[in-house]
Parts: C-alpha cells; structure tokens; sequence
DNA sequence: AGAAGTTTGTGAACGTGAGAACAAACCGAG
DNA sequence: CTCGGTTTGTTCTCACGTTCACAAACTTCT
C-alpha cells in the first residue's frame, strides 16, 4: 500500500475513507478514531434537535437514545474531544454542540462542487441538508452541453471546463461526483489535479486517488445488496431449516 | 440493549445494520463477518466487469486491485464462503461470481417499494442499478396526492394507502424510504407494519425499528461533514503547525 | 518424475472498537 | 458541612477486523 496511487476505500461497513495509519509524523497526534468521527455528525444533529425543542441540557443518557447509539459509546467518542461534561448535570446542549461543531470543522463554509447533473445531481443539488450544515454548493458542472444552462436550484449548470477556475477562485476543497461509472475516473483525475483534495463519489466505481486525497462513496445498490444478504438469511432461518446443511446443498448443486 | 424496541444503528462507518451477534441459538452458525458482508457487493461488481472484458481466470491479486483492497483481505473474505479457488491458478471469474451472488443472494429477484418520490425519490426510480443486480422496483409510494398519477421511469406514483395490500400480494420484503425527516419514523412503522424486514433510509432520521428488522441508512450530510473533518485537519497540518497546541488554543476561546 | 515457480487458504500477531463497571466529581437536602 | 443520589470520564476486558507470513497445492519446465 505504499503506492503514490492507491485506493484509500474499504473499512468495515460500506462506505469509508481512512487516512492512512501513520499520516504525519507523530505517533498519536491527537487522532479522534475514524469509527468515532463518524458518529459526531450523528450527535450533531441530535444536538441540534434538542436545541431546537429549547432543551438546555441533557443527559449522555438522553443524547445517546436520540442518536441511536448506547450511552457508554456516547461518553467514551465524547471524552476524545475533551471533558465537555458536567458530573451528576450531564451536558450543556448549545456548548457541547458547537464543540463538536468546530472539531468537525463545519463552523466555517465549505465551498463544494457537484459533477454529473443527472437524476442524482438533480437531488443532490436542490437538497437543503448541505447549505444547512455548512456546506455551499457552488457550482453544478456537466460534460453534457444539452445539459449546460438549465437553472437547477437557483443554479445554472456549467461545462465541466470550468473546474479548474472554479476551484483556484473558490478554494474548492470537497468535489462531488455524480457521474456515470465509465465517466468517474476520469472527472476524478480531473478534480484531484484542480486542486480537490475530499470526494464523495456516488458512481458505482472503485476510484484510485494519490495519497492525500480521501474518497468516500456512497453505494446505493451495495446497501440493497447487504440487506438482500440478511434478508436471505431471515428467510432460510425462517423455514426452520440448519442453515449449513442448505449451503452445503446449494454448494454441491 | 434488549429492549423490543432498539435502534439497530451504528457501526464502525457511517452506514450500517449489525444483526444481533446472538441471532440464533448456535454460537458460530456459519456467519460471515458482517465487514465481509459489506464487501462482497464490492467483489461482485468487479467481477462483472472483468466478466464483461471475458477474463476467465483472475488471480487474488488482480481481482483485489479491481475491488480497492489489498489481496490478503480479499482471499480471507473469499475463504468465508468456501474453497472456490485453484492453488497456484486464481480463481475462475463466472463461478466465483455465482458463488458470491448466491451468497448475497441476488440471485433470485427482490421486490422493493420506494416511499416518498421527491428529488431524491425520483433519482432512485430511475436508476439502472438496481434492476440489473436483482432488485425490482415493484411501487413508487407518496402522501402527496398530487403527486400520485405521475409516471416515474415507467411506474406510476400511488397512494401511500395502497401499502399494504401491495407488500402482501408481491411479497416485498425490502423498503427504501426518501422522505423527509418528519415522516421518516411514521413511514417506517407502517413498512414494518405491513411486513418489510428490511429498510434503507435516506432520510436524516434516526430511525427506532423491532428486533428482526435491519436498517441501513445512507445520510449524504453526514459523509460531506466526515471529509470536512478530515479536510479541515488537512489545512491545519499544511498551515506547519502543531495541531494540539491549536486545539488548546481554540478550546479556550 | 522431480524441481522450480505461483497462488491459494489459513494460523497467528496486531490493532481497533464496543461494552461493562467503577471511581471521581457534582448537586441538593438536611 | 455531611450525606445520599446522580452522572461523567476512564479503565479494563473482550470481540472483531486487518495484516503478515507461510504451508499446502497446483502448474510448468526440464
């Protein structure tokens, strides 16, 4: 894995980005683990829904049945960013909120650009969740001319041309890639050498990016596939059947 | 968490449904490790694709390239399911590839309803990947009258009412919800209500389901904040500077 | 047939994550 | 001020996942 191009996908549960191991040069450097930075957008917006119903204080109990996770998880990924608790009060839900905030790095704006308009581009760029949580849409670039032009969003679609200027003037750091498989390696390459240094890819393609460069994908018929997976179990447990002896016969055939 | 009632969320990575680890009443009962799980989907589709380029054979290490991991990782997945390889040879790629689908079980035919047909809804009906891994999208469902009567890739959009009726006569044992988040848990209860085992939410909701039914839910904010975190780290360590001492020095403020 | 070269399958070491349990710290009542 | 109740932060243990390393098994060449 040493490669200056290596994939920097898998992870235990579908979509992933690790850094590697040893990203800089101190042994420890205050790493929040990656199975616990994915959970903070999780209590961030738990937070949020309990800022919005006026609470103003809450319990790890309380906070962790909101995120759906168990109360000792909760504690232990929150004692990774500091000791933002009271003892015997439990937390300040504005505080513990923009603590998280500001360790996610979603207090500040990031600029980000979408590529490939097509249905999913579409949804992507008229969903409010991204505006909302700091995040910007700048701009919605397509390949396609028939496609270049049309208003989607409060936003025109421009040629695919454009990303390099787009990136130097904006400071783009996250691109978006909502293209067909075929296409996605190649706007990939295009958006690392502009300059994009975070891809969150929704084409069904395993990209290889240099090192320093995340990629998380989001797989929509990946997640279908494992629930059809337990789904299939369920469904043999069901038939009260030993589960070893029907794959050992479906093997043989 | 043995209540009747748990969220069967978390997980290492963003998305996920963990089955119970004491699902059945033998300890070990052939399982496959729910990481492998998540990845077979992965080898599945390189495996069509070298298929496709009429590859016969492949070895541990070419078909680990394609799928984005390393060859190790890809041959103890592999020996989960059994012995399908050849020593010295590789593996053959059509029946590696029905093993795998046999094991995920996309080798039979998944019906699916769709629950709530907006930006995001839309862009699920009409993409292709689902239909050509094995899963049919037997209803396009909405609240929204006015919305019902619209033909969305060939299906119309129904009632919501009509839920019931439809999961019993095609036996639909999958639901994807694209809802907004208010509606998220109502819509869930009436899925599982009505028979579906198995829910993929997109929407931004924590959702609360009964024991023996998995959820997995794709959040798109919460995969754009996991790369904020890691860009903003990225910026901070280009800046040269010591990143506890920046910390410590932003938490005092 | 035997030797040399490949490649799989797996045992063992290592690292990470989850959960239980508890001491430390805080609040409020008396 | 002290005591009892509450809740956090942390330690410890166990389970899971990843990676290394190598024997077993196969092919090919001589």
């Amino acid at each position: 894995m040493s490669s200056p191009r290596s994939a920097r996908n898998g992870g235990s549960d579908g979509s992933s980005a690790k850094r590697t191991p040893d990203a800089g040069a101190k042994p420890a450097e205050r790493g929040i683990p990656e199975a616990t930075v994915a959970r903070l957008p999780v209590y961030l917006r738990a937070l949020t829904s309990l800022s919005e119903r006026s609470t103003a204080t809450c319990s790890s109990e309380e906070l962790a049945t909101a995120a759906g996770v168990n109360s000792a998880k909760l504690r232990k990924d929150l004692s990774y960013l500091g000791s933002y608790g009271t003892r015997g009060v439990g937390y300040d839900v504005e505080y513990l909120r923009y603590q998280i905030a500001r360790e996610i790095g979603v207090t500040q704006d990031w600029p980000v650009v979408i590529v490939g308009i097509g249905n999913l581009g579409h949804a992507l760029a008229n969903y409010s969740g991204f505006s909302s949580r700091g995040f910007r849409i700048v701009a919605l670039l397509d390949a396609d001319p028939a496609r270049q032009g049309e208003d989607v969003g409060g936003l025109g679609i421009r040629s695919f041309d454009d990303l390099e200027q787009l990136v130097e003037e904006q400071r783009v750091a996250i691109g978006v890639i909502a293209t067909p498989a075929q296409a996605a390696q190649d706007v990939c390459d295009r958006l690392v050498a502009a300059g994009v240094t975070s891809i969150l890819n929704f084409a069904p393609q395993v990209l290889s990016v240099p090192d320093g460069v995340d990629v998380r994908k989001v797989d929509l018929s990946i997640e279908l596939q494992i629930l059809a997976y337990h789904e299939q179990r369920k469904s043999l447990a069901e038939a009260g059947a030993d589960l070893e002896t029907i794959d050992a016969i479906e093997k043989v055939i």
